[in-house]
DNA sequence: GTCGACTCGGGTAATTCGGGTC
DNA sequence: AATGTCCGAATTACCCGAGTCG
């Protein structure tokens, strides 16, 4: 909760001596603050952001209400989703969130922790559910703990950008499956977006509702289960005949079609999350100014 | 309504221990009066002027009512619970954060910062949308925040102990309710549990198999939406009938009923958050479980 | 007037300052 | 060039009994 670290906790937590960091801050490649009295004092996130850009392991993550015991390895993403999907098997939430968050911190943006790490352990889990290898109750607490962590790995974005445009979405009716969209959500969080969820099975009538009133930069749909294939597709086709021109939307999900965007200027459809910046950069080609 | 604020209040909103506000206004770096009992008041406008000479960022600006000029009294729990309403109609996230934390970090429960606080707002939130006050998209929105507030208020609460007995929990099928649950987990997380919610709309089956699994200290069980009451009933029975004797079950929610629990010493009804310390009591008479 | 929470003043322990040296 | 250690002076954090606030 507290924003502001001092030098002894943040040297402890990089493992350097209080020197180093002295150093460091007077040569500006730690921003800092100071005190009346001119003792320095550092933001946690100025920490999240040079442990970033520097591919500085942490040391002593516990100082600064980090994940524990990050690093100890270096990890391979084969290992890492190894890893994960057992963890998240038994259950085991401080595992998850240490695997997550410690590729997150090596600096792997959110997209490729999501793409790569989370997606694959997403799809093993699907299968194995499917084949009935999985209890169902293993399937609910899986998808529980990512939320979780997910939540957690959004506080560590750096700060959204004053005036940002705002973007949101859901997934259709019908469709329960809720972390695609929150994954959808911290995407373009990362992207300087003003970006919120909606949540789950959203009547698309209301999502058209929620456009017009609040005319966002981006909207997302993410289409993963369609009970009612056919009844999906008449929904989508409504919706998108119901918004102005103007809106721009991506679509994504294992059971999107590229189709639904077909000849729409102002509709793309994403495979994956690698897809969204660029989706986001030909939707909007002047970049951030809108509300 | 004053804008004459106390050390303390200043003095968190700063992030800085009191004693080094005391010696600041002493020196004069901050303009200070003084109550006839001595006692040190400062001006909210000195605090910005502060701020603004020292290049100081504000830890907690909501502490002094920066950005809306909120007083400086302790918020009464009425108006937190309408500014709160407001704010979740308004999709605003960083106040609602604001708003819920600021109750947690103040010495309240999460109990009490759920019971005077989330379900007042809750309801309120729910009638609306009976009404058809409230789109909704409104309201999943004000679940997908409130969400991700309980999520960050999680994080807030003391480290588990060591040995923690285990505590799963759930809403039964056909309720897709999952905020109530989540609360449950962090209410006996707080309690110190080893605490984990298993989602919404859980066949009780899988839960009975978790049970068999894992062998709890404690289940719950959250029921808010009833689609088919009397099919709830049976699948409640057969659950309960399920499980062995020697299994601790807390069943709770605006559908659940003091009836499932009646005569079963393993089984407890609570009608709301504040009887669950009493009943973990009742079922863990040897455990300690406190906050 | 009672009472809990807060603040007073002042003292002490811990941390950090800048700079110099290894 | 970069890091870790050491120094006296200054700053900050924590603690206490008595008094004040609301």
């Amino acid at each position: 909760m507290k924003d502001l670290l001092t030098p002894k906790q943040v040297a402890t937590s990089l493992g350097v001596s209080e020197s180093s960091l002295k150093r460091w801050c007077d040569r500006g490649v730690i921003a800092t603050e100071r005190t009346p009295g001119g003792h320095r004092r550092i933001r946690v996130g100025e920490v999240i952001r040079f442990l970033r850009d520097e591919q500085r392991p942490l040391a002593d993550p516990e100082s600064i209400g980090l994940p524990t015991r990050v690093g100890m390895k270096v990890r391979s993403v084969e290992n890492s989703t190894e890893a994960l999907d057992h963890a998240l098997k038994l259950g085991d939430y401080e595992l998850c969130r240490r695997l997550v968050l410690e590729m997150y911190l090596r600096g792997n943006s959110a997209i490729r922790v999501f793409e790569e790490l989370l997606v694959p352990v997403l799809h093993e889990l699907g299968t194995g559910w499917e084949c009935g290898d999985v209890e169902v109750y293993e399937e609910h607490r899986a998808t529980e703990v990512l939320m979780r962590v997910i939540y957690e790995l959004r506080v560590l974005l750096p700060p959204m950008p004053v005036g940002a445009p705002k973007a949101f979405g859901c997934s259709p009716s019908g469709d329960l499956y809720r972390i695609s969209s929150l994954m959808v959500e911290v995407v373009l969080a990362e992207l300087g977006f003003d970006s919120q969820s909606l949540g789950s099975s959203l009547p698309l009538s209301t999502l058209s509702e929620a456009i017009r009133r609040h005319q966002p930069g981006v909207v997302w749909l993410s289409v993963t289960h369609a009970q009612n294939s056919s009844g999906l597709s008449e929904e989508i086709r409504n919706f998108l005949a119901s918004v102005p021109n103007s809106t721009r939307i991506i679509i994504g999900g294992q059971k999107a079609d590229a189709i639904w965007a077909a000849g729409a200027p102002n509709v793309v459809y994403c495979s994956d999350f690698t897809a969204i910046p660029k989706a986001v950069a030909d939707l909007l080609p002047t970049t951030s100014a809108a509300s």
